[in-house]
DNA sequence: AGATCGGCCTGGACGC
DNA sequence: TGCGTCCAGGCCGATC
């Protein structure tokens, strides 16, 4: 499940291999989340960059390329040391002039799509997205009120991408759990807030360091697993004691999506 | 307009 | 063994 900690592992050694290079043509399957992806065909690619769990390639002539890997989306190249050869769940190839690129994706959750720079207008989540966490623009003081902007359960509102960008739900529970919020509050206080959006902040840091959590689908561009998922201290934990205080750690469902917290370190 | 919920998609885990 | 059921999950669109 790409969160910004593995989408910029991804873009890290994704924008070597592409950059520079001209698309020399794109095959996809058809499906509802590509969208005008042969428009890509016969563009140079210029810088690739990555907003919250989204990767934008930017294009010849005012288009850019954007990117989700969705649940189990990865690229991958042909005829490298990886020994990797394109199977079943490839969704859709680019030949670019001195590689082929395969965009994998076995549960078809990622999207494709070449827009006008920018334009992302039929991009919901990307149009709203909050400040990427670990930029300036990440700013605690207007964190406090984002959160505070809405009755949501903090934790299916940082899911929204709004407050902020990229953190899914295993940096969600990593972060509530380090921050002592309880992933159900339906209000943070400022001073509650700040050591949220430090934790957020260390959380996505050091998985980027581990280039991400794999569990199984999650790979980089050279086929390896990040390192981050021996590290996991609340996500999926449920039932093994709370390091901080003993207490088996409880799992919930909250908006829909399992929860893991420690029912008295994150006491409301 | 904001919040909520179901659908999308597939493999794997689990129960019988 | 084989079948059925449920779960995981981000995002989007429909509905409340």
């Amino acid at each position: 499940m790409p969160e910004l900690p593995e989408v910029e592992s991804v873009r890290r050694q994704l924008a070597p291999r592409v950059e520079g290079r001209r698309i020399v043509a794109v095959t996809a399957t058809p499906q509802a989340r590509f969208v005008a992806v042969d428009a890509a065909a016969g563009r140079r690619v210029g810088a690739v960059r990555r907003r919250g769990k989204y990767l934008l390639a930017e294009l010849d002539d005012g288009l850019e390329l954007v990117a989700h890997l969705g649940m189990t989306g990865s690229f991958r190249f042909r005829g490298g040391s990886d020994g990797w050869q394109p199977d079943a769940y490839v969704r859709a190839s680019f030949t670019l002039d001195d590689a082929v690129m395969d965009f994998r994706d076995v549960r078809r959750f990622g999207t494709l799509a070449v827009v006008p720079a920018g334009d992302y207008r039929g991009l919901a989540t990307l149009a709203a997205l909050g400040p990427e966490p670990l930029s300036d623009d990440f700013d605690p003081d207007r964190f406090a009120l984002a959160l505070a902007a809405s009755r949501m359960p903090v934790k299916p509102w940082l899911l929204t991408q709004r407050p902020v960008a990229g953190v899914g739900n295993i940096y969600a529970d990593e972060a509530l759990w380090r921050a002592r919020v309880n992933p159900a509050a339906r209000r943070v206080g400022r001073a509650r807030a700040r050591v949220l959006w430090a934790a957020i902040r260390e959380v996505l840091a050091e998985a980027i360091e581990r280039e991400g959590t794999t569990f199984r689908d999650y790979r980089m561009v050279n086929g390896e697993s990040g390192r981050n998922a021996d590290f996991l201290v609340a996500y999926g934990q449920a039932g093994r004691p709370c390091p901080r205080c003993g207490t088996p750690l409880r799992r919930t469902v909250l908006g829909g999506r399992g929860t893991t917290s420690c029912p008295v370190c994150q006491r409301r």
